[in-house]
DNA sequence: TTGTTTACCGAACATTCGGTCAGTTGACAA
DNA sequence: TTGTCAACTGACCGAATGTTCGGTAAACAA
């Protein structure tokens, strides 16, 4: 072997992976529509030009986001945990796990939340959210007929609803002053399953 | 007086209205950074140039959607049933009453929750949203000293979660197939105050 | 020293952007 | 018939867009 470490940083500078991080944050301040080429590069530090050089294009920033966020979705419901045992056990442990990853892959999942369709790789990227809202979907019903969770609501609803609180964590979460992810889970699990009322029976 | 008609239809055409209702639609499927003034004309049937005879610019049409949605947010905190009574019925009327906006200005609404403060008219737009927030926030502290709802979780996080719920609206409610305003807001109060467990003791 | 590679710059590209303006059209009043 | 005016067109502007390309400085290998 000729090269001492495996992965030589022979010279300072930007890589593919180090660009994207960065592109994802200003797509998320500024909306990727709104953001130029030109403050891509700002945020950067280098020139429009240099940013050619690692990735090939500004849309193929948005696919690969959008690819972290949406893999790291479909990981968590082909987990043996999201597919047996009783359906409302099912429910919690993806609820859990989806503020998990939200929180570990915050600046992804938030850009994929946002995403309208206006091109192919967004239309492509909704499609396999709309899959994996069709699995959840799929628990609460079963967990609606299995009896454990209240079946006067359409579960369609519920599911919309109770992602609703949970895909709004992109919205307000910060790092460093929240909560971790297992506190803020916890607290949500409380809330959507127990309900805000203190007296049930009013 | 001369004119029969005090609004007199002259001529077929439209106005700052039909253009500003038609805007507000293309900008919510495409996003506002996403749409230019080329798109806004083909949805309206006419060229780019005749959008100008009717409002000042793009940002005048923006201006204008968010303050449709703000102004019936800050008309409804102002109302007497949001400021006197028990804090978890003022509680549950104004998220009630929130359903009710969100479907009633529904495009409105949805635009102000996606502005992200890219301009000086967005800024503004998220500084009177903070407002609104910040009296809710309220609301929801009082009806947790008060005993009301439960107080293990932090007011702050659960004014988030409940608005994340009821926020989520906009991105799936279709006037068309779903369901009246009451019957969401039921629902939503049913599944947020009564929680989604069947058995409580549990 | 010489040559190669990595990471970048600066200038330019065609296209699209929001916006302007001098006209044109057609319904109406007189 | 003539004139008025609301409503609009089409040509156009400067600026900004995403992308390309020729060149180049620095680090490394020979």
């Amino acid at each position: 072997m000729a090269t001492p470490t495996p992965t030589r940083p022979r010279r300072r500078g930007h890589d593919p992976e180090s660009v994207l991080a960065t592109a994802v944050g200003v797509f998320n301040e500024r909306g990727y529509d709104g953001t130029s080429m030109e403050d891509l590069a700002r945020a950067l530090g280098v020139t429009k030009s240099a940013i050619y050089y690692h990735v090939p294009g500004k849309e193929q920033l948005l696919s690969r986001a959008l690819d972290r966020a949406l893999d790291g979705l479909f990981e968590m419901v082909a987990d043996e945990r999201a597919c047996s045992g009783a359906a409302i056990e099912r429910l919690e442990w993806v609820v859990r796990q989806s503020v998990r990853l939200l929180i570990d892959r915050l600046p992804y999942v938030t850009l994929l939340l946002r995403v309208r369709g206006n091109s192919g790789t967004e239309q492509a990227a909704l499609a396999r959210r709309r899959e994996f809202d069709r699995f959840i979907s799929g628990l609460v019903t079963e967990a609606a007929v299995e009896g454990s969770i209240r079946a006067d609501v359409d579960p369609g609803l519920v599911t919309r609803l109770l992602f609703g609180s949970v895909n709004s964590i992109t919205e307000w979460y910060q790092p460093a002053r929240g909560a971790s992810a297992d506190d803020l889970a916890d607290a949500l699990l409380k809330m959507t399953f127990g309900g805000l009322r203190v007296d049930p029976a009013a």
